[in-house]
DNA sequence: TGCTATCGTTCTGTTAACAGAACGGTGGTG
DNA sequence: CACCACCGTTCTGTTAACAGAACGATAGCA
């Protein structure tokens, strides 16, 4: 979580003692937590996350792994639906366009766009979607991901046959 | 935080003394902390959300307050787009018809089925959206939902044109 | 070269989150 | 009634999360 943290941090280009000024956060704190030598309470994350600027859920949750630089993703939530599983992204992607490679069989994701316009589907069948509107298709399949224009952002729901992913940690190892 | 706890564990059925072998938790933090006595740390109430087989932001966030009692929504973030506000819930629908008052002008909302059948949509144009299946309506008319057959399960995405909600407090009172 | 500012880490004392025991309350069974 | 099992709350001692001070390191500037 201590990396999260600091990436967070460093991508504002926020320097620790000015984290510690605007969060109230002692600056001792903020760096034991960000070299995971303490575990935190849940108040001391929020007053982090809020000076940050970021969700809650960017501390607590790993990006989606497959992805790649242009597009950053954050979980949203993650739950089972009978023997499926279902996570849901809050996604941005910048103008690269971007290959995914083709997820386990079965895997069926929908996109629906929130700001920007995006070109996204599987490879060969790509649609142009604009704010508000969604498409759905295999993931199993290799597929694009590319903002047009500016950057974009989506909303990413995933869903999986069967839950083949570990339950997330909270990894307070210490 | 508590009473989301206790309603949490109340829905689940399962008692204190329970859920504190299942999760490994001390009862008598669990019971100060159901009654707002406490703040919580991060791996305290990841334990307890595992045990109850429930996500985090269940116990984070509070549930979408214009829906009724067919509709349980939770909500799985919320972030500004432009001057826009995005908010995404994880909702329930049981088979009961659920009407919806209108929202702020300019709201729209888009409805993606996870699991089961739904109708829904705005009064007088509702459309039957099967598992995958996303429609966007505007949320300004009355509009309804309704699970078709089972309960069902969607993915709730609400796009209001200004942040007019306030900011969401880790409500740690004490 | 000093002086000063700011950086991130480590140290020190306080406070509170925690586990577990003790307690009173309630319902079931002989 | 006594006995028991379990419930949820309150109490007690320990541990660690926290604020803030002290520290060394690095950089800018006269």
């Amino acid at each position: 979580m201590g990396s999260k943290l600091r990436r967070l941090r460093g991508e504002r280009g926020v320097s620790l003692s000015e984290l510690s000024r605007r969060s109230g956060i002692g600056k001792g704190t903020i760096s034991e937590l960000e070299n995971d030598r303490r575990g935190a309470r849940l108040d001391t994350l929020f007053a982090l996350t809020t000076a940050l600027d970021a969700p809650l859920g960017a501390l607590l949750v790993d990006a989606l792994p497959v992805e790649g630089a242009s597009v950053a993703a954050v979980l949203l939530g993650r739950w089972p639906v009978g023997p499926h599983l279902v996570e849901v992204y809050r996604a941005t992607l910048t103008g690269t366009p971007q290959d995914s490679s083709p997820h386990a069989t079965g895997v069926e994701e929908t996109v629906t766009v929130v700001r920007g316009r995006v070109r996204v589907g599987p490879s060969g069948a790509e649609r142009d979607l604009d704010a508000g509107e969604s498409l759905r298709y295999r993931g199993d399949l290799g597929h694009h991901f590319r903002a047009l224009g500016g950057p974009a952002e989506v909303v990413l729901l995933m869903h999986y046959p069967q839950s083949v992913t570990e339950e997330g940690s909270a990894d307070h190892d210490h």
